[in-house]
DNA sequence: TACACCATGTAAAATGTTACATGATTAG
DNA sequence: CTAATCATGTAACATTTTACATGGTGTA
């Protein structure tokens, strides 16, 4: 497995818990990783092709003959090393990427809508999702979940809802400033409209 | 200019507050907007040529006949254009990916020391920024740089800057956490070695 | 029967980093 | 003279998304 690409063990990471079938994995990533971790169908099943070609995973083919059922990957010995073996490795971190801050970074003198349009909205989906991140904290303990390390897992979903808050703080902050520039604006407009009437 | 790349019009972007060369380009994107936004020079090249090609730049060759000397840019009225038209559509945001989050997400039971390094690791370097972050937006206001849109740069610094808070006061007690973690693990491997002393 | 969802996969295109090649200019 | 920095660029590789093709299974 060249490279130090994330991909394949974290499928890996998803195996080791339970064997897994792609479209599993798939729904795994979208729902208990979704804060932090995606993966799309173009990267899981090359990757777990992969994996079983390193002899990380075993394929077992489900009922029907001729290989187009449903494919059931579980993780090997040699597996659980190379999975250990990442895991014990620092995390990288991708170098940072927030559009809507370089928006505002290039954005024009005068061009307030656009970006209010944005912040309320990002408003909306970080509350929004602050909502369906302290439900699952909550069920998470006492549900049918039995993920092999929950304490790390609610970890993470701290992070994520750190995160999120301090997103809500800037959203109100910045709006309420946001309002006070549109007033002064406005006014300007205002004044500006004036002079052109009694000139 | 097909597909929704957003790194022409980052491009773009610093070309409007003034002319400039791909060697520029990238100081600016590795200092003024580090905290949200960077290209690597195999980015910006090409991208530098496709906004030629589109007419949304002009280029002028600097001294030295050949074309080997320094390249600066400069936007056109066409690439004012665009450039409007992309700054009003709606900011994409990219699918979280954060590796440090995924580990603990896998990692095992009793696998406590290496997150305990990352994390105290992330907070080292959290607080570092800070403390960058907030020397720069102490600076910006009264100092030689003349930003087009200062107010919008600071809303930009600001998210980062709670961003980071965030991330620390996240690690503080995660950190905490861990520690009790491992004083139990401790606690428990001495009783398991006095037990087998005593058999 | 039709619709939703289960399920696997590929090809192409888009996107991005890294390593390398090349040479000029400037400060000590 | 030498090292650092300025400066442009390309090729190879790595990564990731998107769109498409294909067909099964359960249920109203």
């Amino acid at each position: 497995m060249p490279g130090h690409r994330s991909t394949p063990y974290a499928i890996l990471g998803l195996l080791r818990m339970a064997p897994m079938s792609g479209y599993e994995i798939r729904k795994e990533l979208a729902s208990d990783t979704e804060y932090f971790w995606s993966e799309s169908y173009g990267q899981i099943y090359p990757a777990l092709h992969e994996l079983k070609a390193h002899g990380w995973a075993r394929r077992r083919t489900a009922h029907a003959e001729g290989g187009r059922g449903r494919q059931t990957y579980a993780i090997t010995a040699k597996g659980r090393e190379a999975l250990d073996r990442w895991l014990r490795e620092p995390p990288r971190s991708s170098p940072p990427r927030n559009e809507l801050l370089l928006k505002l970074f290039l954005a024009d003198r005068e061009f307030l809508d656009p970006p209010e349009i944005w912040i309320r909205q990002l408003l909306v989906d970080e509350a929004e999702r602050l909502r369906k991140l302290r439900r699952l904290q909550d069920q998470l303990p006492r549900g049918k979940h039995r993920h092999p390390n929950l304490r790390f897992w609610l970890f993470s979903l701290e992070h994520v809802e750190r995160q999120s808050e301090a997103a809500v703080a800037w959203c109100q902050k910045t709006l309420a400033a946001l309002a006070l520039l549109q007033q002064a604006q406005t006014r300007r407009r205002a004044a500006a409209h004036r002079r052109h009437l009694f000139e």
